[in-house]
RNA sequence: CGGAGUAUAGCGCAGCCUGGUAGCGCACCUGCUUCGGGAGCAGGGGGUCGAGUGUUCGAAUCACUCUACUCCGACCA
């Protein structure tokens, strides 16, 4: 992409609406707009990391053996008066009433939809496990949307719902769909700490959130620092095989918000030198909630011996419009955003720092063209500005890696690739340059391990 | 939903107290000079001062009402 061609309205002030990071450098580096409290415009550049975001969950989804499709977003009330919760979810669902005067909504989440459609087609046991899911907008009218994407009214959510026989078949499915977790943020360039959870009143233990550690965190955590060097699942992971030993060695460890411990039972379960009292943004939550949708909707397959059984029923929560501030505010500096390379909307930026100078140009051009032929996301960045705007913009929207082309290198043949991460500086003859850079990007894309 | 604030150019702000031609920085446009960390000079464009009502000869400024947005709390992917 030639950045003179591109739609990038970076901003050099801070708009003053904006009080965390993440939120403040969404802004700055034209990654959203604010269009009315809690709902945002996502501009290219935001677009295109939350593309990324999205990308990778739907591959560990996959992987795991989730299906995908698509439910709409605007729901008919009569699927929730079955459940019972068109009059239980409160203000927080935005109710709508087409020209029929019928009664509609826009949903706040799919449990109902989805049980329909499977009560719809689903007969028999042998058509079980399965895992639906889809991404798809949400509306929550919160009472106080803030922190820009990060908790705003209408938000991108994937959402998984798994159908088994039994609960011994339903654990499986939810430690398939833990599994999943702990890959899909870990190739996003963070560790996302299972920790129990309310199950509410359906009780047992199979209920998680996916914590990120972050000063702006919205809830206080207490974990064993262990936890923090888990192996993740690798990529050979049979997810049709027994995934009860990862299950266990990642719960086995110490590891909840403040609403489901207290700081002396923490500090009573877990060693001294061991004690990591941190603060976390939830960007996940998995949840097994047995026969609550299956029952009252009449979601019910005939088991082998023949009688009609109840599906045991599980959700599966990411919120992909949280985790692209999440992976800010875990990953940042004073000059702006630090992407890491899976999720980054440009790996790489070539800075041509003379344009209209027929050395430079030719230079900076080529590399860029060997880059794209070469398979890097990589931005080109020929506007015909001072150097120092554009420094400042390239580390801004957190490009990793940035190649510098100017004159005073190309008198001996030379650029400068900067590490924005480090800020490490390495020259390198021209040559060499697009070759050394696939080398430090690929690796980073974490879609091999 | 309780409490507290804010609203003046795209962004950040001053002006308001003490009513009288709407300003500054950045951004934007034109020209020239520049060109390795947010360049310099010169010129220029852009405003229903959140909305409404009132007071007044005259309202960004005073009064009242409303709206939007932000922050703290309770609630949440």
């Amino acid at each position: 992409m030639r950045l003179s061609r591109y739609f990038l309205p970076t901003l050099r002030e801070t708009p003053k609406e904006a009080e965390i990071v993440s939120h403040q450098l969404m802004l700055r580096a034209g990654m959203i707009k604010q269009q009315a409290a809690g709902s945002y415009s996502w501009l290219p550049l935001g677009f295109k990391v939350l593309n990324k975001v999205v990308r990778i969950i739907e591959e560990e989804q996959n992987r795991s053996g989730a299906v995908q499709l698509l439910m709409p977003t605007v729901q008919s009330a009569d699927l929730w008066r079955e459940s019972g919760r068109y009059d239980a979810y409160g203000k927080e669902m935005l109710r709508l009433q087409d020209r029929h005067e019928r009664d509609m909504l826009f949903g706040p989440t799919n449990e109902e939809m989805i049980t329909d459609i499977f009560r719809t087609y689903v007969r028999s046991y042998k058509d079980l496990p399965l895992n639906l899911y889809h991404i798809q907008w949400k509306f929550r009218d919160e009472v106080r949307p803030r922190f820009g994407t990060m908790r705003s009214r209408e938000f991108l959510m994937k959402d998984a719902y798994s159908f088994d026989l039994d609960e011994a078949s339903a654990v499986k499915a939810f430690q398939r769909m833990f599994v999943a977790y702990l890959r899909t943020f870990y190739r996003m360039g963070l560790t996302g700490i299972p920790m129990r959870a309310d199950t509410g009143p359906i009780g047992g233990d199979l209920s998680y959130e996916f914590h990120v550690l972050a000063e702006t965190g919205e809830s206080a955590v207490f974990l064993d620092s262990d936890l923090l060097d888990k192996p993740i699942p690798s990529i050979d992971t049979d997810f049709r095989g027994d995934l009860d030993p990862i299950f266990k060695d990642w719960t086995s460890l110490f590891a909840a918000t403040d609403e489901m411990t207290d700081e002396a039972t923490f500090r009573a379960s877990v060693s001294g030198n061991k004690q990591l009292a941190a603060r976390g943004i939830e960007v996940g939550h998995i949840f097994f909630f047995g026969t609550k949708y299956s029952k009252p909707m009449g979601a019910k397959v005939t088991g082998p011996d023949g009688k009609d059984v109840e599906v045991q029923m599980g959700s599966y929560g990411i919120g992909p419009t949280r985790l692209v501030p999440a992976i800010i505010e875990a990953s940042h500096d004073e000059n702006g955003i630090i992407w890491p390379v899976s999720v980054a909307p440009f790996e790489a930026v070539v800075i041509n720092l003379k344009v209209g100078d027929a050395t430079s140009d030719k230079a900076a051009e080529g590399i860029y063209d060997d880059l794209v032929r070469e398979g890097i996301d990589a931005l080109y960045d020929d506007r015909d500005m001072a150097a120092g705007g554009k420094f400042a913009n390239a580390d801004l929207i957190g490009i990793p890696y940035h190649l510098i082309v100017g004159p005073r290198g190309l008198k001996d043949g030379t650029v400068e690739l900067k590490h924005r991460k480090t800020g490490e500086r390495e020259t390198l003859s021209i040559e060499a340059a697009v070759g050394r850079l696939k080398a430090l990007i690929v690796p980073q894309r974490r879609d091999t391990v």
